[in-house]
DNA sequence: CGCGCCAAAATCGTATGCAATCTTTTCTCG
DNA sequence: CGAGAAAAGATTGCATACGATTTTGGCGCG
């Protein structure tokens, strides 16, 4: 899986921040799976894909990084992130602590326009988890993530809307490497009752079904070390 | 306070990363005040400041955007954030939900070595307080902040260690803009307290302690709208 | 056939140049 | 004298250039 295989959709609307968009996309291709883990990401490649100079590909690059979903190497570059089992289990400790509180938070503020588009969300879920086919696969699992991603933004707090943005990013990975059923999907029918917890305002529920959900899909991992920590994450790609 | 009145350490022994060291020496200045929120930090005067080309501070100040530091505009350039009370509520309300937990996570990972580091750090403090001059004052900022820090990294927990160093950042921002005494050091007796219980492995009451150690803070402030929430953010500087 | 060594190619880190945009100053006109 | 427009200056966004470092691909030798 190289990233020159990859095709992206032309660089749009262009006269605001060509970086970020850059960085929407290649976050995207991680999230879903079409970057595996340790792929290369030379500024030169990302740069000709998307018709641009290496400055701004760097500039995207450097944003990922950031977030944790790629890990840069002085003088070597950049690679999609290859998160040991110890960083998965943090991922998911972060989690824990953090979206139960996003959750009761959400339940305090929910609105009919916020129940409509919650049960689009999962219409969508449910549907992406009915198809066949790789498409559907990484749509579902944008949609997973989706969900958890729309309660943030309910919560209605920026600062950990974008910490739950990092963290929802990286959990993917996480799953993309140590899943065993390789997908996140296990989570649906829980989505749906975390919707009626917060429907009905019953933000301990709502917490409480958080808390559940995230310790099931990490019980969905095997965080069991393979081999020794790096060697130089399996040669990278 | 212009940037250009700013002396800052030489850009030491150089080979690795030269866009981080200058991201850290002016996330210091902003967390000491040294740099008032809404200051203009064009990238040509942080070049020249630091004998770096444009390319370089500009990575820095990019950086320093992803962290809520600074803000950035396009073609207008990168200003000292100037966090609206909205944000500022956003922040404790941030560190409500997850210092706590953190308090947790470092009461079940205590060492006597942890100890003694807190122990010296509360004594640094302690100094500081004591102290008079512009000089004792902000170190005393950076001090109190770095109780926090240093409880995120007993706690074992990278990605949380990295928000909590994002929060606590921001807070000093925020407590420079809305603090009614205008310094956090009310503090010292809790940080005592707070160390005290995770001492004796009381996490309960560590994470109790913590949290009333961040409303204590944040009653100190004033959060009230002076004007629009904006007006260009009082003409920048 | 495998292994180390050296040159060639690729890639990165950084400085610099240029056009576009924003800011400030100056000038004009009411 | 003040308001608005035009010009000059400053600053940013981006592309490109070049030395430094890393990777690759022979090539000889055991």
């Amino acid at each position: 899986m190289n990233i020159a295989d990859q095709t992206f959709p032309a660089v749009d609307s262009a006269n605001e921040d060509r970086a970020q968009t850059i960085r929407d996309q290649l976050r995207d291709a991680i999230v879903d799976r079409r970057l595996a883990p340790g792929t290369k990401l030379s500024e030169g490649e990302v740069g000709t894909l998307f018709d641009v100079s290496r400055t701004v590909a760097r500039a995207a690059l450097q944003m990922l990084s950031f977030e944790g979903l790629v890990r840069t190497e002085r003088n070597r570059g950049a690679f999609v992130a290859n998160p040991s089992p110890e960083e998965a289990r943090q991922v998911f400790a972060s989690r824990r602590l953090i979206e139960p509180g996003i959750a009761i938070a959400a339940a305090g503020r929910m609105t009919p326009a916020h129940v409509v588009a919650f049960k689009a969300q999962l219409d969508e879920e449910g549907r992406f988890i009915a198809e066949r086919g790789p498409n559907a696969r990484r749509s579902e699992i944008k949609a997973s993530g989706d969900f958890h991603l729309l309660l943030a933004s309910v919560a209605g707090n920026t600062i950990l809307q974008r910490f739950m943005e990092e963290l929802v990013a990286r959990s993917s990975l996480v799953i993309a490497l140590y899943g065993r059923s390789g997908i996140s999907s296990c989570g649906h029918s829980e989505h749906m009752n975390i919707l009626e917890a917060l429907e009905n305002g019953n933000s301990e529920r709502a917490s409480a079904l958080m808390l559940h959900h995230i310790d099931h899909i990490e019980a969905d991992l095997d965080l069991r070390v393979r081999s020794g920590p790096a060697l130089r994450q399996a040669l990278e790609s």
